[in-house]
DNA sequence: ACCTGAACACCGTTCAAGT
DNA sequence: ACCTGAACACCGTTCAAGT
C-alpha cells in the first residue's frame, strides 16, 4: 500500500486535532501511519515543509468574497478566523507556517488582501503591507483567543471576570480600527 | 560558586545573540555554564519560564515615552522594534513568551498602550485589544524584517527588487494604519 | 538550599541497503 | 521509485542522592 502525500496530511491533521501541535512529530506520524519515520522524508523534504503542507489543508475552506473591499476584508478575514478556530492548535500552526513562508494558501490571501488595500486608495508600494498587516492581526487575535479558550475548555472555569462582550465582537472591533485605518489613509492622499 | 538567575540569563542571552533560538536549549545552556542540566530546574521551573526571563532581558531598554497618545503610541513602538533586532531572532523569541503570558514587559507594554488608546478616545472595554492589536503588528512585522534581514545576512545576496522604500518608512506606514484606526474610531464615537 | 548523575521518554534527519 | 533499519546527535524534565 503505497503512502501518498495526502494520506500524510490526513494523518497529520487528525494528530492536531486530536493531541494538538506538540504532539504533531515526524516519529508519531509515521507510527500512526505504520511507517518508518525515514519514509516520510521520501515526500517532504523536512518538518516545515510537511507543517506547510497542514496549514495550506486547514486554510482550504478560505473561500473569495466579492464585493467592495470592506466587504472582502472583512469577510476573508472572519473566515481565516473559523479556518483558525476549527483546528487545535490552528493559529498556532499557520502563524508558524506563514512566518517561515511555508503556506501557499496565506501567500493568496495577502495578495487578494494587497488587491483589496489597493482598491481602497492606498499606494501601490504600501497596499502589500497594509495586507500584511491585516494577516498579522488575525493571526494574533486568534492565537491568543485560542490559547484561552483551550485553557478554559482543560477544565480551568473561571468564568471570565469584566467584558461580557463576546469574542466575535471583539475580532470585528480590532479588525474595524485597521479598516479605518486604512479608508483614513486613502482619505487623507498617501 | 553559586548560579543565580542572573547569570543563567545572561548566558542564555548571549548563546541566543551568537546562535539563535534553534540552539538555545536548556541542556546547551547549562553545558556553557558548566552545570548539569538539572541545576537550571532549581531557579526555573521550566524552559517556557527562563525564556521569558530572556525575554524581559531583551525588552529592559524599552522605556517610558512622554507625549501626546500619538506620540507615546509611535515611541514606544519604535522602541520595542529596535529592541528586537538588536538580538538574533529577537522578534521570534519575544512573540512566543508574549503568547506564552511570560513576559512581564510585555504586559506592562500593552498596559501603556492601553492607556493611551483611551486618552485617543477608544471606549475602555476595547482599550486593551486597540493596544494589543498594536503589539500584534510591531511583533509580526519585525519577524518578518529580521528573518529577511538575517537571511539575506547568510550569504544570500539578492538585492532586493522594486521597492528603494527601507524599512523603518515601511514600519511607520503601517503603524500610521493603526494609530489613523484609533483617531479615526474615538472621532466616529465608538 | 542547591546541585549532580543518571535515567526516562522522547526528538529531526540521514543514508546505505533492500524490493 | 519507494521504503526499512539503524544510526547520529541531540532534546526537556524528573528525582534520588549527595554536600
Amino acid at each position: 500500500m503505497q503512502l501518498h502525500k495526502r494520506d500524510v496530511v490526513d494523518a497529520a491533521t487528525a494528530l492536531l486535532d486530536n493531541y494538538g501541535i506538540a504532539d504533531l512529530s515526524m516519529r508519531r506520524l509515521a507510527r500512526e501511519l505504520a511507517v518508518s519515520p525515514g519514509a516520510l522524508y521520501w515526500h517532504f523534504a523536512n518538518k516545515q515543509e510537511l507543517l506547510g503542507a497542514v496549514a495550506d489543508r486547514i486554510l482550504a475552506p478560505v473561500t473569495d468574497v466579492t464585493g467592495d473591499w470592506r466587504v472582502r476584508v472583512t469577510g476573508m478575514c472572519g473566515q481565516l478566523r473559523d479556518a483558525l478556530l476549527s483546528h487545535t492548535d490552528g493559529a498556532e500552526l499557520v502563524s508558524a507556517s506563514f512566518a517561515a513562508g511555508q503556506s501557499e494558501e496565506m501567500s493568496r490571501l495577502v495578495e487578494r488582501l494587497r488587491e483589496a488595500a489597493t482598491e481602497a486608495g492606498v499606494a501601490p508600494e504600501h497596499a502589500e503591507l497594509a495586507g500584511r498587516t491585516v494577516v498579522y492581526y488575525v493571526l494574533g487575535f486568534t492565537a491568543d483567543e485560542q490559547s484561552r479558550l483551550q485553557w478554559d475548555a482543560a477544565g480551568a472555569r473561571v468564568a471570565q471576570p469584566v467584558w461580557t462582550d463576546d469574542a466575535g465582537a471583539r475580532f470585528a472591533f480590532g479588525l474595524g480600527l485597521l479598516v479605518d485605518g486604512i479608508a483614513a489613509h486613502s482619505r487623507t492622499g498617501a
